[in-house]
RNA sequence: GCGGAAGUGGCUCAGUUGGUAGAGCAUCACCUUGCCAAGGUGAGGGUCGCGGGUUCGAGUCCCGUCUUCCGCUCCA
């Protein structure tokens, strides 16, 4: 396979592309559509809320559920090669400390006893060349004779701030009963390997898939649902031959960025960005993100990392465990090398919310749609009656209403005059609304409204759930 | 955590030199209309983030605190 696909989409969206493709819209208007259509709250906000915890609504909820069928559907359920897994938040403690993450997943910082301002150790003139012991080094500062880059005052020692959320496991709170709350999902799906891949006797290449929350300490959250301390990911890690580490690195690449174009994100506001080395997390050979263009800037999407033995090697060796795998084609023994792609359901939901929105103006006024995917969307159709004095009419609105209810998530309205009924549909994603009219009573037909074309047909009522599903089905397919 | 800005009904905001809270939209009911946010009448909803202070009286002034937003570290 080429090494040419991220250098051919990277120079497709070229740096410029900020000026051409300018976000959807100001995150302000988005985090309050998303409060008032019930989408998403802040969490606790009658306690005056709390910080980088975010509520999914009604609306919200269907949508995000919707985005991690759609990722588990391409993930697990249509290919072969990957399995799914739901591991524990919480894990054996040595599992952070053989992954890194309780000596790397954190920042050594000093503050200024002057003016207290903050500082990475490692980013202060001078530390070029500190190695992990002398970050750790309480006398470090006095050492090199580090001061305040900004005032010239005296600096504290180092403190590590871990991201990880610690607890305790059984009653008593002591330093001997510290768990953490996962970080990630990845390390579910690698102490499980040699139970996954013994119980489903698959043959590398092979991956684990996983969906779950996540929890980081964040320094600096913020950006609504962006960068959470509780959050959610879906991981894959892909368990490959050293050899064909790089080819499969490359092969995730455009099938990533193709599942979000796939499902309406627009190529215009996606790029490819590859982590510089001085960059790249502990664990990582080569990382390569999924970036989309945010109100607030490029940011992660998703990444794609190789992982190379790290995981699997540190574990094996701090287990004692033996997690080689043995290719029975060369007969070799080895420690299989891991290709991960690494994305978020509220990212995702966020920016598949976000690059949906559309405002146009009709007679002055300001009309709000969201061009969710159908597959997305949290309604699939809403029931609605053109009159509501007749009691035939509800009738039959329920009796389609219960019976689409079987297949999809449906609604029905009645609380408005036709028009802000369909308006209500469009500003939540609502991809068709059915009509039903006086006439409906006497040839049994209703009217099926399509909200990206405008257009409407005259369907019989029993036909209804079928053209529906037939619609979901082939918005899939492309 | 530091610097800067801000917290008033579900949303967006107004509130004059401190005098005891308003608008638009939204929501609900009734009337009217009947295929793309029509109109009318009425209703509900706010201890003005929270706590304290000054004052006869605080949404307006002072102190503290919490939260949010923009920059610094982070990366799903």
């Amino acid at each position: 396979m080429p090494d040419t696909m991220p250098e051919t989409a990277i120079e497709r969206v070229p740096e410029t592309q900020a000026a051409v493709a300018p976000a959807v819209a100001d995150l302000d208007t988005i985090v309050s559509l998303a409060k008032r259509r019930g989408f998403v709250f802040p969490s606790s906000e009658i306690y005056g809320g709390i910080n980088a915890v975010w509520d999914y609504g009604p609306l919200g909820v269907e949508l995000k559920n919707n985005v991690k069928r759609a990722w588990w559907r391409a993930m697990v359920q249509e290919r072969d090669e990957i399995v799914g897994l739901d591991a524990g938040i919480l894990m054996h403690p040595q599992v952070w400390v053989t992954s890194g993450h309780v000596e790397s997943f954190s920042d050594p910082l000093v503050e200024c006893a002057t003016d207290k301002m903050r500082f990475r150790l490692d980013e202060l003139p001078g530390t070029d060349s500190l190695s992990e012991t002398d970050k750790r080094d309480p006398d470090i500062v006095e050492r090199l004779g580090l001061k305040c880059p900004v005032d010239g005052g005296p600096l504290s020692p180092p403190r590590r701030f871990n991201l990880m959320f610690k607890t305790f496991m059984g009653p008593v709170e002591e330093e001997a009963n510290v768990v953490y709350l996962r970080p990630e999902t990845a390390q579910g799906s690698y102490v499980n390997f040699k139970n996954v891949q013994q119980s489903t006797r698959k043959k590398l290449p092979f991956g684990i898939a996983q969906i779950g929350k996540s929890f980081r300490n964040e320094i600096s959250p913020g950006n609504f649902v962006f960068r959470m301390r509780e959050f959610e990911q879906m991981e894959m890690q892909y368990f490959v031959a050293p050899a064909d580490a790089a080819r499969i690195f490359e092969e995730w690449l455009p099938r990533r960025w193709a599942w979000y174009t796939g499902y309406g994100v627009s190529e215009q506001r996606l790029r490819f960005r590859e982590h510089a080395p001085d960059e790249l997390a502990h664990y990582a050979k080569k990382a390569i993100d999924i970036e989309y263009r945010f109100p607030f800037g490029w940011k992660e999407l998703e990444g794609v990392h190789n992982r190379g033995d790290w995981d699997l090697g540190r574990h094996q060796k701090e287990s004692g465990e033996n997690l080689e795998y043995f290719d029975p084609a060369t007969e070799e023994h080895f420690v299989p090398w891991i290709v991960e792609t690494a994305g978020g359901p509220d990212r995702a939901a966020f920016t598949f919310l976000i690059d949906a929105y559309r405002e146009e103006e009709v007679r002055g006024e300001k009309r709000v749609s969201l061009a969710l995917h159908p597959q997305l969307a949290p309604y699939k159709v809403a029931v609605l009656p053109l009159l509501k004095k007749r009691p035939e009419i509800v009738e039959l609105c329920q009796r389609l209403l219960a019976d689409l209810k079987q297949d999809v998530m449906a609604v029905y309205d009645d609380t408005a005059s036709i028009g802000k009924l369909y308006r209500r549909q469009d500003e939540i994603g609502t991809p068709w609304c059915v009509t039903v009219d006086v006439e409906s009573l006497e040839d049994g037909a209703v009217t099926v409204r399509d909200r990206d074309s405008m257009s409407q047909e005259r369907v019989p009522v029993e036909g209804v759930k079928r053209l529906i599903l037939d619609r979901l089905a082939a918005a899939r397919a492309g």
